[in-house]
DNA sequence: TAACTTACAAGCAGAATGGTCTGTATTTAA
DNA sequence: TTAAATACAGACCATTCTGCTTGTAAGTTA
């Protein structure tokens, strides 16, 4: 074997250590957030699930609160790439408005990540700092939603009633989607919720 | 003064007493929930905002689950109080629906107890116990104001075209409405939440 | 009024948590 | 190759939490 290439595994630049580092911690913090809730999410449990030390947890985030706040932003870093991924792979670059309430529906349920953020949400109430951090994040993402559906209203051959206020119907759905979440935490009945999502969209479109 | 009266300030009868006592914890309870979130309501906070001590505490919730329980079962009785005498009063005997919507409008926004409520359905994500209380008392709590939605609709004289589907209609609803309190505890945009509310009814009605 | 039961106060023990500190290995720069 | 910076490990400490226990006061019952 010649010693001129590199040997990515033995020798990683800090750059890549941080990196992957964090993404660890991070994984690992949304992993508990999903399982146990936000409130019984510590640091050292955290910790245990990404087979991490302490000490290089407090070196990459001193706080528990900066890793928690970390932690907001790459739900929707997640959230948005998950969309887009989405829009990609159904792009025959059309989308009715159906499709558009099915593809919020299935940004919700797919995956745990809307759990998580439900409970960023809801502990993000009683701190003020997570609560900036939660509410500007909170802001991109309806309005990264809500050009994509304006441009979907927009194309569509029988436009609503409603299309001069499509941002606000968007957003009614994106609430209705979160009670959805917030009511499965509890009752878990999927054929229920799939079924009044319809009915919504029979009311809507 | 004749010593044949009563004199209740002095003397309490044991049941007086364990009434009182149990209403203070349950109502600081809240109080600490709705200050501070689920998560952080410890049971030395509760006391303390009580003005009780931790050993009267112990004694009628011997732990701070039990305590817990019954605040999720208080929350809702305070709700359906409240709903039963915002109806008493409406009373003319006749509510029409869209006097039924803003009545859950209403039972939602007036006070504290939904926000309470929406901590309660977090916690219950993740703790079996909690999250088998929460669903039998919301289960109940649904059909109450389905059935107040249902006998609203019958006598409605333009009967929507949904009718026969009231009830899920009426669901949605409630959902919808948690889903503006749980944004409320973020944004706080009153004026923003009623007009996409306005735009709700007028989709619907 | 005397025995008993319930209400309440207050302290203690064990566990968990978050932040800090010290020490070591690895990488980078001079 | 050597010095500095960064990455990581693990122990330690102060705080907070819950449940338990012991002791006292108040109310109930016979």
């Amino acid at each position: 074997m010649p010693p001129t290439q590199p040997m990515p595994p033995q020798r990683q630049s800090q750059a890549e250590r941080t990196d992957a580092m964090r993404s660890r911690l991070l994984e690992a913090t949304l992993q508990v957030i999903t399982e146990e809730g936000w409130a019984q999410a510590s640091t050292q449990k955290i910790c245990k699930k990404a087979g991490v030390s302490r000490g290089a947890q407090t070196h990459h985030f001193p706080t528990k609160n900066s890793l928690l706040l970390a932690a907001v932003r790459e739900i929707i870093t997640r959230y948005q790439f998950d969309m887009d991924a989405a829009l990609d792979e159904t792009s025959d670059d059309r989308l009715t408005l159906s499709e558009f309430f099915d593809f919020l529906w299935d940004a919700c349920f797919d995956g745990d990540l809307l759990t998580c953020w439900l409970d960023a949400m809801n502990a993000a109430r009683t701190d003020a700092l997570l609560r900036e951090e939660v509410r500007a994040t909170d802001r991109k993402s309806l309005t990264a939603i809500g050009h994509l559906g304006l441009s979907t209203v927009r194309l569509e051959a029988n436009p609503p009633v409603w299309s001069d206020q499509a941002d606000e119907v968007i957003e009614l759905t994106v609430y209705l989607l979160r009670g959805f979440v917030l009511q499965d935490g509890v009752h878990q009945d999927a054929a229920k919720r799939r079924k009044l999502f319809d009915l919504w969209k029979q009311l809507v479109l």
